[in-house]
DNA sequence: GTGCCCACTTCTTCTTCGGA
DNA sequence: TCCGAAGAAGAAGTGGGCAC
């Protein structure tokens, strides 16, 4: 996610004097990250190469400075779909055979959750990987590889660690600048958009925001009464609504926000709707779902959000309305705050933690350092039951050990979940949020008229 | 030669359906 | 009822063709 996995590996690549190293990835965009880094901790090392497609020297470049210089190492970043591409995985194309025949020292997979499990992804590790070969699975979200490693292969860096050492630092080291103090703390708000809206609200899935956003063959919502009134809602001037947008001072703090909606066409509809709306038109609306709004000209995700932002983040609005862009690998510096309106009780966890962690880069805006962000979810059954498997519970009655009980209070120590019911707020601690989430189940079992085993 | 557009491919997630 | 397969939708990347 942006836990420094980058400049760690790179830091590994440079103290074991590392010589031939090949970077793989699903996710290509992640080359201009992984140069900018390279650049941080190889700047005194000019014998030590980066080559990619993009970024740096070429491959030819880098193996004739290997071949020459008996000190002479490179790192060097190919796509895993571009390498699959390749005839000697069974791919169409007669190309990156130099990079299969290379006897790589270290290869280190970035993004390794996706688009390594499949035989493809498989064939291509296994054709780079030679005898001596070192591998290096990197991930934010290892949900899906967890299984496929021993204990003693596994290092973790997570949230709760960084805040904790954030929070820590000063105890131990007096008077010392805190390298944490930039990492801004999460705190998680749910409103139950099911209780006012029961209509929507699905045994299966919790709130059902695939119906509350349902659009028509021509693009309009079939509810847009309700989705109109749910943006009222979300604005409504009073000291004691608590919406994210219902106080000048709320909306200083979100400026600046990702929205994740559960379509193409209901992106487009809910950017009409946004420019329509009285708070909202104030907005600059970047829609980077599917190929956008029709009168936009910049076609590219990333792009589109700065030119909404501006040079001047401290003085402009701005909403991204996304259905996946942009959610893993990119950051956006800007961005406060992340609204869940998509997905279901059973999103992975992985695809909600890699996006609502979108907005906990580090960042100074206007001079000021950014010191919080928030995710708000209109339904909270879900966060409760994602946060829960982030911190590797069983959420269901009786699955819970001691030992899941602490790691869970202390996620909750640092990422707060705030529940709002009406207009009362409620801060969930381990118990409330164990009993929360034994009420979905049961709920859930008693609904689907089944025991859940 | 370069840049843009379009078709195609692959992967992921979610939903639906049918067989055990 | 449950579980897995299949299909749909969407995202993202690659490569080829075409215009300039």
């Amino acid at each position: 996610m942006r836990f420094g996995k980058t400049l760690t590996a790179l830091q590994v690549i440079k103290e074991c004097d590392i010589r031939r190293t090949l970077i793989l990835t699903h996710r290509p965009v992640v080359d201009k990250g992984w140069f900018e880094d390279y650049e941080k901790i190889f700047y005194d090392r000019p014998e030590f190469l980066y080559g990619s497609k993009n970024y740096g020297a070429s491959l030819n470049g880098c193996e004739q400075v290997f071949a020459n210089s008996a000190t002479g190492s490179y790192i060097y970043f190919a796509s895993i779909q571009d390498m699959r591409g390749s005839e000697l995985v069974g791919g169409k194309f007669a190309k990156n055979e130099e990079i299969f025949n290379i006897n790589w020292d270290l290869i280190i997979i970035d993004e390794a959750h996706e688009g390594t499990q499949t035989e493809l992804g498989k064939a291509v590790l296994s054709k780079c990987r030679k005898e001596n070969t070192r591998v290096l699975h990197l991930s934010g979200t290892p949900f899906n590889l967890m299984d496929d490693f021993k204990e003693d292969e596994i290092y973790t860096w997570d949230y709760v660690m960084e805040q904790r050492a954030k929070a820590e630092w000063d105890k131990i080291h007096q008077g010392d600048p805190n390298p944490y103090s930039v990492l801004p703390k999460l705190s998680i708000y749910t409103y139950n958009l099911g209780k006012l809206y029961p209509e929507y609200a699905d045994a299966d899935i919790a709130f059902n925001f695939r119906e509350f956003f349902r659009v028509d063959k021509e693009g309009y919502f079939i509810h847009e009464a309700n989705i109109k009134q749910f943006l009222d809602l979300l604005t409504k001037e009073d000291t004691d609504s608590n919406y994210p947008y219902s106080t000048e001072e709320y909306r200083q703090n979100f400026r600046h926000s990702l929205w994740m909606i559960p379509g193409v066409k209901e992106a487009k509809a809910l950017s009409k709707l946004l420019q329509e709306h009285p708070v909202f038109s104030q907005f600059a609306i970047a829609n980077v779902a599917g190929d956008g709004d029709e009168e936009e000209e910049e076609k590219e995700a990333l792009k589109k959000v700065e030119k909404a932002i501006g040079p001047n983040p401290e003085d402009s609005y701005s909403i991204t309305l996304s259905c996946g862009r942009l959610t893993t690998g990119v950051s956006v510096k800007p961005w406060t705050a992340c609204f869940m309106l998509s997905g279901s009780f059973n999103t992975a966890a992985s695809t909600y933690m890699q996006t609502i962690f979108r907005v906990q880069t580090p960042a100074v805006i206007g001079g000021k350092q950014k010191e919080e962000c928030f995710v708000f979810d209109f339904a909270p059954d879900r966060t409760l039951k994602v946060i829960a498997e982030t911190a590797k519970i069983s959420s269901k009655a009786g699955k819970t050990t001691n030992n899941d009980r602490e790691i869970l209070g202390e996620f909750l120590n640092f990422c707060p979940i705030i529940g709002f019911e009406g207009s009362q707020m409620k801060v969930y601690n381990t118990e409330k949020m164990l009993g929360q989430l034994k009420k979905a189940y049961i709920e859930r079992v008693v609904k689907n008229g089944f025991e859940d085993s």
